[in-house]
DNA sequence: ACCGCACCCTGAGCGC
DNA sequence: TGCGCTCAGGGTGCGG
């Protein structure tokens, strides 16, 4: 679900709930390969103390706590964090939401997939976690201690240049979508807009990264820049499980170009838009405007 | 070193 | 209705 752009306006939307308040207590669901930190372990690490600071790496949001350790947390593909204050169809099962008729769907109550509760000090909403599928992460750092995972992601995906993208590419033989999509070369790109930055550039996504030129790179880099900020000007995309932590849907979705659109008309040219698989991802083009 | 693949899960939607 | 199938915004670890 949740590519830079959904974490991103995660971020800000749910750090004024979290910032600077002392945490009271931390529920969770029972030990899984979800929690990469024991539930028990968690709840005593953060509980009386304060995550000062929520910052973004890639996908990932990094909590500053007060002792100097830190909270990963990882949405995987359908992780939802969110006020308990708030409610949205996207946290109700499809089932749920066609018996109930919108203004008679209660406020969200936890279920089986709401694997982490923070409550904090205070009163208030809490902040919690939901995630079907368990893909998503969490993990406790504690002091000084270094992350593989964070310590494995390349540049952030925000400030990518058609440079770091043309010295990353040479003598390299995978798509060019595979090679957007590694995190250790870029961190925050996705499916959605590894597709979208390509349609903008031009470049088809089976393109050997190798030899895509140095001003295709160029085309690449502003493309991405181009739809990751504009997908956070508008709240990101909302096409199943994304939901911002108000409850509010992201509206990046509308201005799609070929994600997600196979055989409807290209927007450009009108011709069918593609979707083959590269790298075992579903991937979408335009077969005329992304020439071979 | 690189790359493709299986796997970790649940749920929605489709054809029959 | 229900069954079986495919698909889904991610990441890791393995083997060739």
């Amino acid at each position: 679900m949740p590519e830079l752009p959904e974490v991103e306006v995660t971020r800000r939307r749910i750090a004024p709930l979290l910032e600077g308040r002392v945490i009271a207590s931390v529920t969770t669901t029972a030990p899984s390969y979800f929690f990469l930190t024991p539930p028990a372990t968690l709840r005593r690490a953060l509980v009386g103390h304060r995550i000062e600071k929520l910052e973004r790496r890639g996908k990932y949001l990094v909590g500053a706590i007060d002792d100097g350790s830190r909270l990963l947390l990882h949405l995987g593909m359908t992780g939802q964090l969110f006020s308990s204050a708030v409610t949205s169809p996207r946290l109700l099962r499809a089932s749920a939401r066609a018996i109930l008729a919108p203004e008679a769907q209660p406020s969200f109550t936890p279920d089986e997939h709401t694997h982490l509760r923070i409550a904090f000090a205070g009163g208030g909403p809490e902040v919690w976690m939901r995630d079907a599928r368990k893909f998503g992460k969490v993990e406790w750092l504690a002091p000084g201690r270094a992350s593989a995972r964070l310590d494995r992601l390349g540049d952030d995906a925000l400030s990518v240049s058609g440079a770091l993208l043309f010295a990353a590419s040479r003598k390299r033989s995978l798509a060019i979508k595979s090679l957007l999509l590694d995190q250790a070369v870029l961190a925050g790109v996705g499916n959605i807009y590894a597709d979208e930055a390509l349609f903008g550039a031009g470049v088809r996504p089976t393109r050997a990264a190798g030899r895509v030129t140095r001003a295709e790179c160029d085309r690449i880099a502003a493309a991405l820049r181009r739809v990751l900020v504009r997908s956070i000007e508008t709240g990101g995309s909302s096409i199943s499980d994304y939901v911002a932590p108000d409850g509010a849907d992201g509206a990046y979705q509308d201005e799609r170009r070929v994600y997600a659109r196979t055989g409807e008309p290209c927007h450009v040219c009108a011709t069918p838009v593609k979707r083959i698989v590269v790298g075992q991802r579903s991937s979408h083009f335009c077969a005329r405007c992304q020439a071979r």
